[in-house]
DNA sequence: TTCTTAAATAGGAATCATTCCTGTTAGGGG
DNA sequence: CCCCTAACAGGAATGATTCCTATTTAAGAA
């Protein structure tokens, strides 16, 4: 069988995305391996960064500032997106709210549900303000 | 005053923003309308859905298979997005799902909500079928 | 252990959506 | 009619991501 081989840099990768609380984008995760893992390359972590995606091990945030941002953390949340320092934040959804969501199946089979706020954040408020 | 000038390629990438049922990408709405303007710059399209957006005249409904799409539907609703045929539907939204939304505040100030639903359209579980 | 096969990787080239730059055109206030 | 500058076309540049190839290595079989 095609089985899946045991590899180090995945599961690398794998592990930083459920221990860091932000929502690393593929360059993010390059340049923190590279300290244990020097000879790291950046196809690698594109590579597994995707296979982790499609085998359900993280999710995509989706696209900020031109990157695609990853999560480890596969809980019912939404995310706030910052315009003006690309941070991206959780967001708790009620339970009920989710359960509304949910109610788009009516197009085919739902697998994944994304929400985005988009704003400024606070640090980012009080600079426009001091500006 | 730095006034924004009149622009016929603006105002026909809206109108046709407005008009279509589909979430165009850039290209989409450059093809389209070269029918009507045969020199019409593929950076005009852009700089002009950019600009749109900034805006908000129209909104972005974020990446799919690498293009960003966009939306002249102003109204609150969000998107199916099929990952076998890249179609985007739109989804209508309970008061509950909209209810639940609310409370990403805390983290700054919201100014955009997207809600994305992934998975198969009902074409696409078809082909899955027969294959 | 040794052999074998294919997955995993490094390194770098290729792709492609998007932005940037430059010279030109044209809107509209004075 | 003049001037200033936004808008534009055309094409070059950028940059995230993917693809390609030679090499390494996991792990089942002999």
């Amino acid at each position: 069988m095609a089985a899946e081989r045991k590899s180090e840099k995945r599961d690398a990768i794998l592990a930083l995305l459920r221990r860091v609380r932000c929502h690393p984008s593929a360059e993010w995760v390059y340049n923190e391996l590279r300290r244990t893992y020097p000879g790291l390359s950046l196809g690698t972590v594109y590579r597994n960064l995707r296979r982790l995606t499609e085998s359900g091990l993280i999710r995509s945030v989706g696209v900020v500032d031109g990157q695609e941002r990853f999560d480890g953390n596969l809980s019912a949340h939404g995310h706030f997106v910052c315009q003006g320092c690309g941070a991206v934040l959780d967001v708790e959804l009620s339970e009920d709210g989710l359960d509304a969501l949910a109610g788009g199946g009516s197009h085919g089979r739902v697998t994944g549900v994304e929400v985005r706020l988009t704003g400024l954040c606070r640090d980012c408020l009080d600079k426009d303000i001091r500006a």
